[in-house]
DNA sequence: CAGTGGTCTAGACCACATC
DNA sequence: ATGTGGTCTAGACCACTGG
C-alpha cells in the first residue's frame, strides 16, 4: 500500500542481471526496508531506473512471486506479500488452528510462567547456556474440553522484548509469537516418549503412555527466539504429509 | 542417452504455451515413456516441431531443471533425470544409508514372507481391499548388531510383478522397491504407539514402551505400489528437519 | 478507459564443454 | 570448431481490473 523507494533498488554486478534484481529485491523485503504490503514498482519503472528490458525485470519479479515473497495482480500491481502462515508436512505453528480443523472447539489454560533467569531443570530441557534470561510457560490445550497437547516453552526477551508486557490471556504464545516475530529459520525434531506422572495427569492419561513428542525451536539471524517441547498423547496424534519425487503434491 | 521421439511430445492446448510444453514433457518423464538418462531433444528442435520461439521453449525445459527433473548441461545437451534419492525432513527412505550416517554396521533378517492373498490381519493394518494379492514381509534391521527398526511391509505384485523372484537375500525391500519401481506419490503419517508384546520381544525392549511409529505408503498414479509400517524404540530415534519461512534453509 | 502484468517472438551475443 | 544452453533486448499483443 505504502509508497515505495524505487532507489533502494542497487544491483551488485555479481551473476545474471535477473539474478541480480531478484537478489536485491528479495534482500529488501527479507530486511524490512519494504514490509509486507508495500507496493512494489511496476515492471516499466524498474526497467528505466536498472536499464534493463521487460523481459529480464519480468523474469524477477516472476521468480519473487513463485517463491511467495510477493503478490502480482494485473492492473492493481504487485505489493510484498506476508509471511506464510503454515508450512508443509509437520507444520503444526497453531494450535487453536489444529484444534478447529478438527472441527472441535479450542480453549487453553496457562499453568505457569515465570520470567528471569531459566532453573538448572528448564536450562537442560532446552540446551540453554547458565544465567539466561528466558520467559518460561507451560500450558494445556483442550480440545472440547479435553486436553489435547501439552505446552513447555521458552522466549527470549532479548530478540522479543515485549514479552514482559505480554499475559498471553487473550492469544495463546505460539500464536501470539507467529503475529508478532519474524523468524528465518526452524528446527523440528519429533520423537516418542513415556508420559511422566505429572504429565500424564494433566493430559489425563496413565502414566507411562506413549506421547509423541515435538520439539520446535526458531530463530531470526541466528538469534534465537523461542523453543517449544508439545508433548501429543500418542494414538489420538498423527502427524501425515502427502509428496511426490520430485515436491509436494 | 538412448535416442528420443520427438513426436512423442504433443500439446493440449490448454493455458500457455510455455506451460504446455513443459507439462508435454513432464508427462513423458513421469510416464515413463523417457526413463532417466534419455536425451531431450535440443531446444532448436522442439522449436521447429512446436512451432514455438526458443525463449518459450527455454522457459518450459528451463522450469523443469529447476523441478530436477531434467538436467542440463552446454554443449552435451539435456537428458532425463533420475529420481531424488532422499527426501526433505521426514526421509527415511533407505534403512542401510540410515544405519551407516550413524556410523555403526548395517544388517538385517527376513522374519516371515507370505506370498498370496493377505490376511484378515494384514489387510486391515494396510487398509487392503478383501482377497488383494500381495507379498507381505516383516524383518528385523539391525545397527551394530542391535535391533534397529522393525519393518512390516505389503508390496503389491500389480505394481511390482517381478517381486515374486525377488528373494531380498541380498537387498532389504525397502532398497530394492527405489532402485526397482517408479513412484508418484508418498504419504508418510508419524505417531507414537505402546510396543506389543511380540514386537518388544524382537526389537529387545519392554513390552508397553514408546515407540515411533513411521507409516509409509507410495503409488504411481494411484496404483499402490507399497505400504510400510516402520516401528521405532522410543527415545532412541528422534527426526530432525530444518527450514525457513519460504522453504528449506 | 488506461495501467498493469502475462505471454510470445525474432534475433543476438556469449559461455561452455565436448569433439 | 561447433553445437548446446544461458541470457538479454526491443517490441508486440493480450487479459485483467480498478477508476
Amino acid at each position: 500500500m505504502s509508497a515505495t523507494q524505487i532507489d533502494a533498488v542497487t544491483l551488485d554486478g555479481a551473476g545474471p542481471l535477473y539474478d541480480q534484481i531478484r537478489r536485491a529485491i528479495r534482500d529488501l523485503i527479507l530486511a524490512g526496508t519494504w514490509p509486507p504490503g508495500t507496493s512494489v514498482p511496476p515492471e516499466h519503472a524498474l526497467m528505466e531506473k536498472l536499464g534493463a528490458s521487460r523481459m529480464t525485470v519480468h523474469r524477477a519479479l516472476a521468480q519473487l512471486a513463485r517463491e511467495g515473497l510477493i503478490l502480482r495482480r494485473r492492473r492493481s500491481g504487485t505489493v510484498v506479500a506476508s509471511p506464510p502462515a503454515s508450512h508443509a508436512m509437520l507444520d503444526i505453528l497453531s494450535i487453536p488452528e489444529e484444534v478447529g480443523e478438527l472441527g472441535q472447539a479450542y480453549s487453553y489454560r496457562i499453568l505457569q510462567r515465570r520470567d528471569g533467569k531459566a532453573s538448572r531443570e528448564v536450562a537442560a530441557r532446552f540446551e540453554l547456556g547458565r544465567s539466561v534470561n528466558v520467559t518460561h510457560l507451560t500450558l494445556l490445550h483442550f480440545a472440547d474440553g479435553a486436553p489435547h497437547v501439552l505446552e513447555d516453552r521458552v522466549i527470549h526477551p532479548t530478540a522479543m522484548p515485549q514479552v514482559a508486557d505480554e499475559s498471553f490471556a487473550q492469544t495463546p504464545p505460539g500464536d501470539w509469537l507467529l503475529q508478532n516475530s519474524l523468524w528465518t529459520q526452524a528446527e523440528h525434531a519429533i520423537s516418542a516418549i513415556a508420559a511422566e506422572p505429572d504429565e500424564a495427569e494433566l493430559l489425563k492419561i496413565e502414566a507411562g503412555s506413549p506421547c509423541l513428542l515435538v520439539e520446535r525451536r526458531t530463530w531470526n539471524q541466528s538469534e534465537p527466539i523461542t523453543a517449544v517441547r508439545l508433548l501429543y498423547p500418542g494414538g489420538r496424534h498423527r502427524f501425515v504429509g502427502r509428496f511426490g519425487p520430485y515436491g509436494a503434491v
